[in-house]
DNA sequence: GATAAAATGTTAGGGTGCTAACAATTTAAA
DNA sequence: TTTAAATTGTTAGCACCCTAACATTTTATC
């Protein structure tokens, strides 16, 4: 309409989730395009990390740190997942507080395409971007963590 | 409890979003602790944008594409700023489909304290950064950006 | 052992994202 | 000009993220 000459200063954190938003949205699409049952970003990146530590106990707790999330964020999270058989809770003999958290064979084979789809979409992502680049990319988001007390 | 060895690979969108959150919860925590009602992260961008175009008409596309968000993401966010006294949305005389947006004196108060917060934020998030590495952040998400047809 | 503190998980309520399906209006094309 | 396409905004339903207030269980402290 008129000259959209309105962007303002950026901000970094309002930059950064922008960003993040769009790869969402591109991981969410990829997966979209598959016939079988989709695993959200968050979803994938769980099941991921239940993987990758099959043979250990993995609580609540864990996956708090492991995504710096809140415990009531971790909670909705791991209750949607368990609805869609994503995921199993069970009660752990030697603290009743603690619940054992274990993917399910579903959630195995979903896990697989989005292995898949979310490299793919990495790759466009990141595509005119050095490896320097990137590996600058992941110290400054250390950085901004460490500056926040994580 | 374990060995705490199960970090995965890096992913690029999950550790830009993980860095956006803390950030959020930061600039959330510092507006908490005013006396006055708090403007969230995205509804001190929104009011912004708009103190930083007074004398032209917006619209809620204008605030779609400036922020990259879906319409219905901007509905909502719209409307619920619209309750809290934070929007006017007027209809638009020549063309029956718009609705013209316009910060009430409230935000433009709460604006202001939104500014000097959200600056002591970033400073500390960009502390140990140096102002190249800062600009390198910003350039390269901007290339993602680029990438994903923005 | 009793009491206080810390740890783990849940609930309630709200903000910010998305897709898909709609309704209404305006613009373009046949 | 009438029909088709594009534009703008809404609604419904869901994922993900937060704080605050709770309940329960375990660990520390006395």
């Amino acid at each position: 309409m008129q000259n959209k000459n309105h962007t303002e200063n950026p901000h970094i954190g309002f930059e950064l989730r922008r960003a993040a938003n769009l790869i969402r949205r591109e991981i969410d699409n990829a997966m979209s395009g598959r016939k079988i049952e989709k695993l959200t970003g968050m979803q994938g990146r769980v099941i991921g990390f239940l993987c990758h530590n099959l043979g250990k106990e993995i609580f609540q707790r864990d996956i708090e740190t492991e995504f710096s999330i809140r415990r009531s964020t971790a909670t909705a999270m791991l209750q949607t997942m368990e609805k869609h058989g994503l995921i199993e809770r069970q009660p752990v003999e030697y603290d009743a507080r603690l619940k054992r958290i274990a993917p399910t064979p579903v959630a195995l084979e979903r896990h697989k395409i989005f292995e898949y789809e979310i490299n793919r979409v990495e790759a466009s992502v990141l595509n005119g971007i050095t490896k320097d680049e990137a590996d600058t990319l992941l110290k400054i988001l250390e950085k901004i963590r460490n500056n926040l007390g994580e």
